[in-house]
RNA sequence: GGCCCCGUCGUCUAGCGGUUAGGACGUCGGCCUCUCACGCCGAUAACACGAGUUCGAUUCUCGUCGGGGUCACCA
């Protein structure tokens, strides 16, 4: 049986930082055993999701590079892959377990319902409610709102092989007559997506833990139906920084934001490969090197809190090594940012050179476009606190030197730049430390920077001498 | 509270009966240095606890404690 799998989103929001190590782990399982990684968009709760919210899950996946074989805009013959275009299919099996006498109609209100569980809580806060059986036995079909509520075993247990957990056995007798179908016609969860999972062949379902107390109903459903279940693949939890459930007000969950702050895709994806998975010591994938080496014999079990320093260290990692990101591709990611600076197309050639000073100090792209930004302006934008401390009166003649100096250098390279600044110095009486930080800002308009020679022969011969021109005559007048 | 799961440095983790318990992030020192970084060197710091099993337990079993998840007409 080929491997099949799927990441099954509610499109209430954004892509869960969490939903993406699923997501993750479940491409790479696919992509190692040739299996197809099956998108199903799960928007049957009406009230919560919305168009917005499916454009741009889509649009992270797509920008993680987790590409699906078959789900929205790449179709399968499993078509449709949006729950609420299947509400027939879901109707039709609900029907056959009423007749089946596997599930009931239920005419309980939800008002009735949260009522008496209100009354039981007041009247013993530790206790547990669930949900009498009231219309468990009613023959009658009144002409009244109903959902239909699965009848489940009293007795017994619910098992199943996890293949990270191991064997996880629940009681019948914790499982309540849960519903499958609401007022409303749409399933719920538990219903719609045991119905899908079956019919789209999946063999293995790969997910968060928080989902291990669905599974039994859903093997419940699946032996109701006469299926065979999947594999489960439950992940430890990633926790926030506390140790609480990651949410939006605990932390930053969505891939948006780790995009915005100038993360690249290998970026995340290797801080949450190694949340819950390792491979010995490694720290650092290609994509290649996971697809290769993911297993889940490796998968932890316990949870974990979210890092961000590490995060933002890995991030950077994944910037800075030229193996890791080329050259080319570090110019394709920081030129969105180098645009929301006000600078929409840079000299390619240019920024090709100044690259490599500022990929080993800049965190994300959004450093890295800062400190690209005085590359692309003429003059530079000149740092007032930088201006003041060392574009002054006293610093105009060193500038002016220096101009006149560099002007003799026709070698326009590191090398002999810094020969002749360091003869010219010490013939002057002079240190670096005198000069530098003034001919610092006059190139580049602030007080720290890639090193002075590097600088200027990024920005060639015309512009660093008239850099520092037009920054002696704003030093001169103070 | 019921049910389920988990437990190695502050954090992510290696370890799969015998190790000076390793790596990384962080933190703290130092080196390098024209600034800021990078880098390099060093330090700090963990097997939750208690019983077993065993010649020997971080590793296997049980208990205790601690943590988390879940108990909707959300997914």
């Amino acid at each position: 049986m080929t491997l099949r799998m799927r990441f099954a989103p509610s499109p209430s929001g954004y892509l869960h930082i969490g939903n993406v190590r699923s997501t993750l782990f479940t491409w790479l399982w696919c992509k190692s055993q040739g299996g197809k990684f099956v998108l199903r968009v799960e928007d049957t709760d009406q009230e919560r999701s919305s168009i917005d919210s499916v454009r741009a899950v889509l649009d992270d996946l797509k920008w993680l590079g987790l590409e699906w074989d078959e789900g929205p805009e790449v179709g399968g013959q499993f078509a449709p892959y949006f729950q609420s275009e299947r509400k027939a299919v879901y109707r039709e099996h609900t029907t056959q377990l009423i007749r089946e006498r596997k599930a009931y109609r239920c005419y309980c209100t939800k008002e009735e319902l949260d009522a008496q569980r209100e009354a039981l809580k007041a009247a013993n806060p530790k206790a547990n409610f669930v949900y009498p059986g009231t219309c468990r036995n009613r023959t009658d079909e009144p002409d009244l709102p109903f959902v239909v509520r699965f009848r489940s075993p009293t007795s017994g247990s619910t098992d199943f092989n996890d293949r990270v957990f191991g064997h996880i056995s629940t009681p019948n007798s914790a499982q309540q007559d849960f519903v499958l179908m609401r007022t409303d016609g749409y399933p719920l969860y538990n219903l719609a997506a045991t119905i899908d999972d079956h019919l789209m062949e999946i063999t293995l379902v790969a997910r968060g833990r928080d989902h291990i107390g669905n599974t039994p109903q859903q093997i419940l459903l699946y032996e109701a139906f006469g299926w065979q279940p999947p594999e489960f693949a439950h992940l430890p939890m990633m926790l926030s920084a506390k140790g609480e459930k990651l949410s939006k007000r605990n932390g930053s969950v969505s891939v948006k934001e780790y995009r915005d702050k100038g993360f690249t895709p290998m970026g995340v994806l290797n801080y949450l490969v190694r949340f819950g998975w390792s491979s010995g010591d490694q720290e650092i994938f290609s994509r290649e090197q996971l697809i290769e080496l993911f297993s889940w014999d490796h998968v932890n079990k316990g949870d974990g809190k979210f890092d961000d320093k590490k995060f933002a260290d890995v991030a950077f990692e994944q910037l800075k090594q030229p193996s890791l990101t080329s050259l080319a591709d570090y110019a394709a990611w920081v030129k969105p940012f180098l645009a929301l600076r006000g600078i929409e197309n840079p000299d390619d050639a240019l920024l090709l050179r100044a690259i490599p000073g500022v990929r080993e100090r800049a965190r994300t792209l959004v450093d890295a476009a800062h400190d690209l930004d005085f590359y692309f302006r003429e003059p530079p934008e000149l740092d007032e606190k930088a201006r003041q401390k060392f574009l002054t009166p006293a610093a105009a003649p060193h500038l002016q030197g220096l101009r006149t100096l560099f002007e003799s250098v026709s070698t326009w390279q590191p090398e002999p730049l810094e020969a002749a600044l360091k003869a010219w110095v010490e013939g002057a009486g002079l240190t670096m430390k005198d000069v530098a930080q003034p001919a610092r800002v006059a190139l580049t308009g602030r007080s720290a920077s890639p090193p002075l020679f590097e600088v200027m022969t990024v920005l060639g011969k015309p512009r660093s001498l008239s850099r520092l021109a037009h920054a002696s005559e704003i030093a001169q007048g103070g």
